[in-house]
DNA sequence: AAATTAATTTAGATATGGCTAAAATCACTT
DNA sequence: AAGTGATTTTAGCCATATCTAAATTAATTT
């Protein structure tokens, strides 16, 4: 088994590689609060265990070991995150919290319980996939809620968890996953954007906008007023 | 917060206390699996926290503060326990492993949810007390099996968990906590056991009954045969 | 009371995973 | 082509929690 440390590592790689392709020391750095020179020696590390490939200031690239470690360790997340949300009631800015934790010490018998209790889930409270025990992830098609124009509409496919506030913020819109959303107007300048919601209308500030992703867009792109 | 180490001295220490009065490096070095020079240091570090009192080669005793931390481990622990068995089916012998590692990341919230889905329960799934948050725990008053004579009954109260085989093996005759035992003859030379659970009839060795706790214990005590 | 044995402590080493400060390299501008 | 600023790496240090080997203290035996 590897360390806490080591799993936290790979899933950060992970997740960056994914959204933007290479990953920088200083990305891993901010994104697990390190510092950047201890990212170097870990990465040098990992690298020497065959978890990742580094050209030196090139950035890094998980190997095909590294990627099933990573998703074992994502598998875990997701599962804690919708079995806490289903189980226990514990509410969805909450969850990831208390997975960081626990990701690192479940075991698969474990594991195979709780998925066995959600009857083999494939989304988390986020939307996130999770990935199968062999490490098969099926990642949805979607673009940022920030990104749509008025007159659009789509389904809510998942929501970035990396701030509770956020969450918190989204989940009083009512902006779950599998919600029907529909864009009414968009303020210039990266403004604010008014949505329907069901019957409801809200108005979603342009940062958080950048956090929701919507899948199955579709309706004539107006302006941006 | 506290280190994982940390928590699992004082737990140790807890329970070496309430079993044998005083708590010797050794024992504690056995217990955790560490070498005497390593308890010893960390006896240090705990004795300077004031988690603990010690006397040179004399062995050491919580204070409030340290039995305190002590309580809340073990309420995490026994409570995840008997949440894995309840709502999960994990069988009891695998509980006390999973627990070990889950106990020291477990959030007081998660913690609370857990003891309200579980109705606030006062025993794990081997019969120990679980502290409540206050730190109060009421152990029961009960006998080793071992020590049951011929002729009396009672009923069990407690089993210990530090070892998988041997709760498979109590299991397999049916001795859960609070199940009615009455001891048929004991041979001697600390020999094997026979009584009756129920209907049926069982022989226990008598390692085994050592680890057996019974309270409520009544009836005419018989010789050893 | 001295010698032996057992228990405990001290001293010094190791691995992990952080840190800061300084050096090296890269990428961009002029 | 050289200079500047940002990024990355190197070098060396720190804390935690282990270990082994040696020294010390306590307990027991003769």
């Amino acid at each position: 088994m590897y360390t806490e440390s080591i799993e936290n590592y790979l899933k950060a790689i992970y997740e960056l590689q994914r959204e933007w392709g290479k990953v920088s020391t200083n990305a891993l750095s901010e994104k697990l609060g390190v510092a950047p020179a201890s990212v170097t020696s870990m990465i040098k590390k990992l690298s020497e265990k065959k978890l990742l490939t580094h050209k030196r200031y090139q950035g890094v690239k998980l190997t095909r070991a590294g990627q099933k470690i990573a998703l074992e360790v994502i598998r875990h997340h997701r599962l804690i995150e919708l079995y806490l949300a289903e189980a226990l009631g514990v509410p969805w800015d909450q969850v990831h919290e208390e997975a960081e934790k626990w990701e690192h010490v479940l075991s698969e018998d474990l594991e195979d319980r709780m998925d066995a209790a959600l009857g083999h889930p494939t989304r988390d409270p986020h939307g996130s996939p999770i990935p199968s025990r062999d490490g098969t992830i099926i990642e949805l098609d979607s673009i940022p809620l920030a990104d749509m124009r008025p007159g659009q509409h789509g389904v809510v496919a998942e929501v970035s968890d990396h701030d509770p506030n956020l969450l918190r913020y989204i989940g009083k819109m009512g902006l779950y996953p599998k919600t029907r959303v529909k864009v009414v107007s968009v303020e210039p300048f990266s403004g604010p954007i008014t949505l329907k919601v069901g019957d409801a209308s809200h108005v979603l500030g342009a940062e958080a906008a950048q956090y929701v992703f919507i899948t199955d867009v579709k309706g004539n792109p107006g302006e941006v007023i």
